[in-house]
RNA sequence: CGGGGCGUGGCGCAGCCUGGCUAGCGCACCUGCUUUGGGAGCAGGGGGUCGGAGGUUCAAAUCCUCUCGCCCCGACCA
């Protein structure tokens, strides 16, 4: 392509609004730019890239036989209904109403699309397993939509969904899916990670996230230095503690006055004591009321653990005020000790004897209290906040890294939550009728390009990774209006483009420096910069936009070698 | 949804507190001349009515009220 002909409205500044370099890199560079809250319109260059990974996408989902659909982003209210999620899903799913005043939804995933076309159509076992995917707008009204096209409110997502009938099946297809992932996004030149991950309002069984490692990323990633395990934080399972032997002496319990002190730390340091010696006890509102997670003072409460423990449809922090209203406890002095609701306590606390809590009155605390005496607990589990340097699960001697991670892919067991509630039936071999078992699998398109970018940059733009790169060289005359130059560079891009290279000769009546800042600006791998003197020796010269590293080569004979410089550009 | 910030030519900003001439600057854009291996120089030029509505005032970008939008920090997600 020639520059002059193309739209890429680059920028020397980046716009206020911008907080993360892809987002501020990305409207630079021209590929994007901003409708509304979370709403983008993708210029050619960025569409570019975005084909880009659309089709690694398509060559691995066919690979393991998926078949590619499109289907209506536009769904009917009662599909939706049906699965129970027109009401669970809140705020997120956009709501329409057509000209006859019904109800509709721009889908925010399709697994009430395809599980309906699908009960419809397969009626047998040996219809199945069966895979779709497609890759298609979606559109969450997000509470917070930002950092640019990595968190939009509408983004391109490709999304697949298995049905199997039976356990076994499924588990083929998650294991053939974990490696189609894998591809894609070593494929794409990331450095990314497959952890565990909690399935979130999707539902089912069993998930992992494929994380591209980032400090821009909005998840936090446990990761074991020793063994293979990996996990999103709001998954990682803490190590089980050892048994602690009871002390010698087990203390009574004693309300101490604690005039103000709030906090874990102000506690501790009144007392004299550790945090790890004081029980925090978090109250958390869910569909059935209140209810009380103990962890260790120096330890963060996961949430996400406690909702999976209990088994609730959600569960959030209440606020200082209701649990005032509730208890007449004021916040910073409630404690488990004859606590009027259910408590769950981390394992941690469990082992723990002779410790420190809210005595349940303004300004008291209680010490030696001890767990199985003094406190009634509705369940013990794991509901701790994993941290780095904390025990690996898995392994002996391993112990947690923590790291920031972008979530580009996710992967799901579904089992049969939609198919029943759906009923997507067909007849095994006895002739008898079962369930679907079904699996989703997503990968966020627009963010996997933003990921890129996050993880190849420097102060100067760009530098995309050669299978991304919207193209994979920039041809730069010195001076386009001279003939000899402009000859050779026509014949550069002509030559190239025999050898399937997408080239942007860069024809624009600009001064060098300029066309030098724009390419780098938009990350090409290569540039080829043609000018008089070098001409004038059969030269041409070629550069990198990675490492910067020049060399001359004959021209036009040395073309021929760009191929392989790509490969390792 | 709670907390904070910001809306002034395409982009980045100043002016606002202490109302007052034709609303200013850098970049970008147009024209001409000079320049030309790293975002050129000089000269000339076009474009905004200050997010919107209402109010106070002789007078509002500036003060007041309401409203809309955007961004950032927290709970959700590809």
């Amino acid at each position: 392509m020639y520059y002059s002909k193309l739209f890429i409205p680059t920028l020397k500044q980046s716009p206020t609004d911008a907080e993360v370099v892809s987002h501020k890199l990305m409207v630079r560079a021209g590929m994007i730019r901003q409708m509304a809250a979370g709403i983008y319109s993708i210029l050619p260059l960025g569409l570019r890239v975005q084909r880009k990974v659309e089709q690694i996408i398509r060559e691995e989902m066919d690979r393991i036989g998926g078949q590619e659909v499109f289907l209506p982003s536009v769904q009917p209210a009662e599909l939706w209904q049906e699965s129970g999620r027109w009401e669970l899903y809140g705020k997120e799913l956009l709501r329409m109403k057509d000209r006859h005043d019904r109800e509709f939804c721009y889908g925010p995933t399709h697994e009430e699309v395809i599980t309906d076309i699908i009960r419809r159509e397969i009626k047998s076992y040996r219809q199945l397993p069966l895979l779709t995917y497609q890759i298609q707008t979606k559109f969450r009204d997000e509470v917070r939509p930002r950092f640019g096209i990595m968190r939009g409110r509408e983004f391109m997502m490709k999304d697949a969904y298995s049905f199997h009938a039976d356990e076994t099946s499924v588990q083929v297809m998650y294991e053939n899916m974990k490696q189609a992932y894998s591809n894609i996004f070593r494929r794409c030149g990331l450095d990314f990670k497959m952890v565990e991950a909690d399935s979130g309002t999707i539902g089912g069984s069993f998930s992992h996230e494929f994380m591209v490692l980032a400090d821009s990323g909005e998840d936090a990633v446990a990761f074991c230095d020793t063994c293979d395990y990996a996990s999103n934080v709001e998954k990682a399972a803490a190590r089980v503690p050892e048994k602690i032997a009871p002390p010698k002496e087990m203390e009574e319990l004693n309300k101490i006055p604690t005039p103000g002190q709030k906090s874990v730390e102000a506690v501790a340091k009144f007392l004299k004591v550790s945090p790890q010696q004081i029980v925090k006890t978090l109250i958390m509102e869910n569909e059935d009321g209140l209810v009380a997670g103990l962890v260790r003072g120096d330890r963060q409460i996961n949430p996400i653990k406690l909702k999976n423990l209990i088994g609730c449809d959600w569960l959030h922090s209440a606020d200082e005020a209701l649990i005032f209203s509730k208890t007449k406890i004021p916040c910073g002095f409630i404690g488990p000790v004859a606590l009027d609701m259910k408590i769950y306590v981390d394992h941690e606390v469990a082992g723990m004897h002779n410790f420190v809590t809210g005595a349940n009155n303004k300004d008291a605390h209680y010490t030696g209290v001890q767990f199985s005496r003094d406190i009634k607990a509705a369940q013990v589990g794991d509901l701790h906040e994993v941290q780095e340097g904390d025990p690996c699960p898995k392994c002996d001697g391993g112990h947690y890294q923590v790291k920031r991670g972008i979530e580009v892919g996710h992967i799901f067991i579904l089992g049969t939550k939609y198919s029943s509630s759906m009923k997507a039936h067909f007849l095994d071999e006895h002739g008898k009728e079962n369930s679907m078992i079904m699996g989703c699998y997503g990968i966020g398109v627009g963010r996997t390009a933003a990921a890129a970018v996050e993880q190849n940059h420097d102060d100067k733009g760009i530098i995309w990774p050669v299978p991304l790169a919207p193209f994979q060289v920039v041809v730069i005359p010195v001076k386009f209006e001279e003939d000899s130059q402009r000859t050779a560079c026509e014949e550069t891009y002509k030559i190239l483009g025999d050898l399937g290279i997408e080239t942007l000769l860069d024809d624009r009546p600009e001064r060098l420096g300029v066309k030098f800042k724009d390419s780098e600006l938009l990350g090409i791998p290569l540039q080829i910069i043609i000018g008089p003197k070098n001409l004038e020796n059969g030269q041409i010269e070629i550069k990198s936009r990675k490492t910067g590293a020049s060399e001359l080569i004959d021209f036009p004979a040395g073309l021929q070698d760009i191929p392989n410089r790509l490969k390792s550009a």
